[in-house]
DNA sequence: ATTTACGGAATGAATATTCATTCTGCCATT
DNA sequence: AATGGCAGAATGAATATTCATTCCGTAAAT
């Protein structure tokens, strides 16, 4: 039998496989892509290079396997049980504190998607992967502003370009030992990131 | 003789020396640091490996050179003939053009200085530079929260963090091709950001 | 003529990948 | 139940490649 597709997650070979993507994530994430050999991932896997040469073709393999698993557990903690298609504050606020969940809860995740050196490395299969987050949000973002609860001066885009930048940023001031977050600066950021993009008109929305 | 020091700039050595960081910065922003070889930076500047090794020990003295001229140019291009103490909405106006002209005179400096993986090369010479742009943006937002321009509810810190990240988030999404970034936009964006730091309350409070 | 700068092949260390061999668990046979 | 045989999983030393750095013959400058 071959691996060519995926194993089931809880049979042996995938739990194998899982094992050695997470170790490569912890490594990815400390050293970077170039910056990391191979025999270390094995090493943290606690198994040995040829058997993670049996459970991936090749390093850029393993990369894309990484990425892909990783994005898709971003996707997941974001979007599963959540209706983007009726914007609100509230709605926002849950964003926000999955999101916050997601950095907290795998910081070293969150800092290997945000890498930029992965992107001359991905197939165009990962990149796909990419749009499968960006685009429900893109969604929500155009009803919200339909609705008049977001302002739409700016292209959908842009609102969570700067969103999505600004979380980002205060995380990595954080990792980079120039910040500390407590959960209320974590509510305070939150609240002005709201007011970057929610509509100021004061006309009628607003119940 | 050695030149352990720096030559000045307009000395055929000084100029074959920026001839050289220039090139490794273009090598560097687009393949990361570990990602690019010494030989590559060599032809790019147009001259041979030998050479460079005469004007830089290795390639991680090139690193922090490199590190340290484009830090400098973007403290210069922010910082020059501001007033920084006296925070105003179009003091911010200005940094925001500033910001945005380095960014687009200098896409591959503003890319490396965001790159993650040079702070596992970088010496304690060149951590001391980042302080000299952070310190004075961190007392102009104390000034600006004492006066009551911006609000007071976040840390300096975070609301540097946030507004930088967001900027940084911006040019990043166009980067990758996620967006395309009109002078309009621009400023929609810088609104944004205004918006996200500026105090709202004109004179009660309400916490 | 002597010194200095230069280029790029040469060198050795590090790295990605392979492969011959050893284990491991499973089943058929007794 | 005990044994022998077997498929495929695991291993890490061996190989091929890439990389940072050095060396040396040549050209330019003084």
């Amino acid at each position: 039998m071959s691996l060519t597709a995926n194993a089931q997650p809880d049979s042996r070979e995938g739990r194998k496989r899982d094992l050695i993507i997470q170790a490569a994530l912890k490594v990815f994430a400390e050293h970077g892509l170039h910056g990391t050999a191979v025999p270390p991932i094995a090493a943290e896997a606690g198994v040995g290079v040829g058997t993670l040469y049996r459970y991936f073709d090749s390093k850029e393999a393993l990369i894309n396997a990484v990425f892909q698993d990783t994005k898709q557990q971003l996707q997941d903690a974001l979007l599963t049980d959540l209706d983007l298609m009726n914007p609100s504050r509230s709605l926002f606020d849950a964003l926000w504190a999955r999101l916050t969940r997601f950095a907290r809860n795998n910081p070293e995740g969150f800092q290997f998607l945000e890498m930029q050196d992965h992107h001359s490395y991905l197939t165009a299969d990962s990149r796909h992967r990419e749009q499968a987050l960006l685009i429900p949000l893109g969604m929500m973002v155009i009803i919200g502003q339909r609705t008049g609860l977001l302002s739409d001066d700016m292209k959908p885009d842009l609102a969570i370009a700067l969103f999505w930048g600004a979380f980002v940023g205060v995380f990595k001031a954080e990792r980079l030992g120039y910040l500390t977050l407590s959960d209320d600066d974590l509510k305070r950021a939150r609240d002005a990131c709201w007011l970057a993009i929610v509509n100021h008109d004061s006309k009628d929305k607003t119940p």
